[in-house]
DNA sequence: GTAGATGTTTTGAGTAATCAAAATAGTATG
DNA sequence: CATACTATTTTGATTACTCAAAACATCTAC
């Protein structure tokens, strides 16, 4: 049984290998993915492939095994699942239930989980946007688009918003540009680096491209 | 922050303390609720009296302090909430939820705890009976009760064995009888001047009343 | 009142995870 | 190519928890 640390580090290592293309992880951008000095991210590391979760090149860099794969969908699994759950079953705010799941994911059992699936009628997506990876572990590959990249007029649909720190999400939220909300790309300014997006209802919202980027949609061809 | 550790055997001394009479816990009584060897106790315990959890008489026991007997209580009402959810929302089986809660006793938030609480209607007792002490930390004491003041079909638990002769007590304890084994009033016949009771294991004694007037129960109301 | 039996504490050691700081490798700069 | 900079690894310690087994108290019995 892995400890709640291992699952920790192997769900890690899995979405910052999302994130950056290269083929191997730096060990430096586990250890600050992690919030551990250097050394603990080699120390642990190494433990790690002994288990056959991860190929360890020394200087190198981490990539995970097959199996290391496999347990990280499944950590992932429970937690956004455990997110949707909050959200929509216990009407928790979706900007707080990170932390919440962050716990959670390690000691729920899988019967627990399976009744929560079925409870939320089996989503694809959680709160966030994410994509909830199937018990076998299959996730579904999502043609979405940092907000930036669309051109004035386009249509679109908040995907994801691809950052955890509360204050954010909070302001993301007052504003409306929760995941699953319908956008209209007003008008998008590359030389004075902001977009504005109109909303439903008639609100627009205008943002730099910094927080842009952190804003993930799923394009809308209008029909 | 208390571990999980600390709250487990916060918790253990409390429901410990409940069955046996006595003012002082002994150690291995603690040592085997806790399924950990005697010198085991003995060093959390130090560090449990060195955090004003517990007071510490060396060769004596174990008693909580007032700051101890809260977070015990606390602990409890995470553990009995959760467990009337699982069963009340999610829909599992009461038999089998008392290792989920377990773990998940130490991980819920109070925002997440208080939602159960209020989808569950602010429940009083959990799936087996137990009273659910409120968030200020006030609980149901339940009356001690002889054993011939039960109804037929009656749950309860073995709460204490009023009487010094060691034969008697010998008796009781060689059928299993003893404070803490929960029993089942399987038919309580007044003029036959008798009770049967159903131990764990399907195990059944016949007493008469004389013998029954010295068995003091805790009963068990379910729901 | 010495001799066991029983229960408790101490001691020594191990595991999992962490940090601080010294050592080392690799890469880039002059 | 030596030098310096950066990333990584090693080393030595610490914290929280645990066990096995030796040492020690306490109570009971003879």
């Amino acid at each position: 049984m892995p400890t709640s640390t291992v699952e920790n580090y192997v769900k890690q290592i899995y979405l910052q290998q999302q994130s950056r293309a290269a083929d191997l992880l730096p060990m430096g951008q586990l250890a600050a993915a992690m919030n551990v000095v250097p050394g603990t991210a080699t120390a642990m590391v190494k433990t790690l492939a002994e288990s056959g979760l991860v190929e360890y090149e020394p200087r190198g860099g981490i990539r995970l095994t097959e199996g290391g794969a496999r347990l990280a969908l499944h950590v992932l699994r429970r937690h956004r699942i455990i997110e949707a759950f909050l959200v929509d079953v216990l009407g928790l705010d979706w900007s707080q239930v990170h932390e919440e799941a962050e716990l959670l994911e390690h000691v729920v059992s899988d019967k627990v989980l399976d009744r929560m699936d079925a409870l939320l009628n089996h989503p694809q997506y959680d709160p966030h946007g994410d994509p909830i990876p199937t018990s076998q572990g299959d996730i579904a590959e999502q043609a979405i688009l940092p907000l930036m990249s669309c051109k004035s007029g386009d249509q679109a649909i908040v995907a994801r918003v691809s950052d955890q720190d509360p204050e954010f999400l909070q302001y993301i939220e007052r504003h409306g540009l929760v995941p699953g909300t319908q956008i209209n790309v007003s008008s998008l300014n590359t030389l004075a680096d902001s977009v504005e997006v109109r909303l439903p209802k008639d609100k627009t919202v205008v943002l730099g491209s910094n927080a842009a980027a952190k804003i993930l949609v799923r394009p809308h061809i209008a029909g």
